[in-house]
DNA sequence: TATTGTTATACTCTATAACTATA
DNA sequence: TATAGTTATAGAGTATAACAATA
């Protein structure tokens, strides 16, 4: 490949590390870490979802799950149950500060920066376009 | 904003988590954890450089960096020494294998992926530019 | 027996604060 | 006294393995 796309590249990469941060300090900034901030996003409001269910989108093992949410419980952020059909299953669901921290949390994350603002319509779904095809590639198993 | 930005902001956010771990794999599939194999990028071959000028880029207290360094010695990627003017500083350098690491890291972490060579080269320029806004505006001290 | 979640263990990263050696 | 690096400490995340309760 040309230069253009090792540029391209390496900026999205050094990108990512950014963004990563400025989320690590959004959390940070409303008193979680960013597993925490993580698994309150991954909870809708109103929805009770199973411990075990949480470890593929976090990426890590079920084992860690359980001090995370253990950490988010005496926080005050959510709340732990048994599922009725099979009491093996934990389920947790949000509280009423975990709905608002995660308002924020959202808002705050998701809320566009200054420079997407001046692209044109075309221009930010051709560069979606772009990125969802990168990370669908990213998704796909890496043949190492 | 426009539901366009609002999107692409939102796949960009998903696709620098995905970036992330990738790095991470890459960097645990050699043997090294992230740090590390970030410290191992930060030096150049055949350059020493001063412990301290390593705290600001990996975004860590500077007493983070010992630790770091300490397990790249234990591996034998990197070896210490005194710097001549101040024998308060100590420069860290590759050692041969370091470089052969560092190498391949760099190698598989900045070789871009498929669906960039399908793009022409405006377009990756394009895709450059608007990324290295939004790197630029991520960079400004936030205003919270 | 198999599965869900937890606990135990060991390691790395993290910030803060105290310390050392040098300047 | 100031600075560079280290050490001490405490907390969070991580994987692995062993375990309890339930299926």
């Amino acid at each position: 490949m040309g230069n253009a796309g090792s540029r391209a590249w390496r900026t999205l990469s050094e990108l990512a590390a950014l963004i990563q941060t400025r989320q690590s300090c959004i959390s940070a900034e409303i008193g979680l870490t960013m597993p925490q901030g993580h698994v309150l996003c991954l909870l809708e409001p109103g929805k009770a979802v199973a411990t075990g269910r949480l470890a593929e989108p976090l990426g890590c093992d079920a084992s860690n799950v359980t001090g995370i949410v253990d950490r988010l419980d005496s926080l005050g952020l959510i709340k732990r149950g048994f599922a009725e059909e099979d009491r093996r299953v934990r389920m947790i669901a949000l509280t009423e500060r975990g709905v608002e921290l995660r308002t924020e949390l959202l808002e705050r994350i998701y809320t566009p920066p200054r420079p997407l603002e001046s692209l044109t319509e075309e221009e930010l779904q051709s560069l979606d376009r772009i990125l969802v095809e990168l990370w669908r590639d990213l998704r796909r198993p890496r043949d190492v």
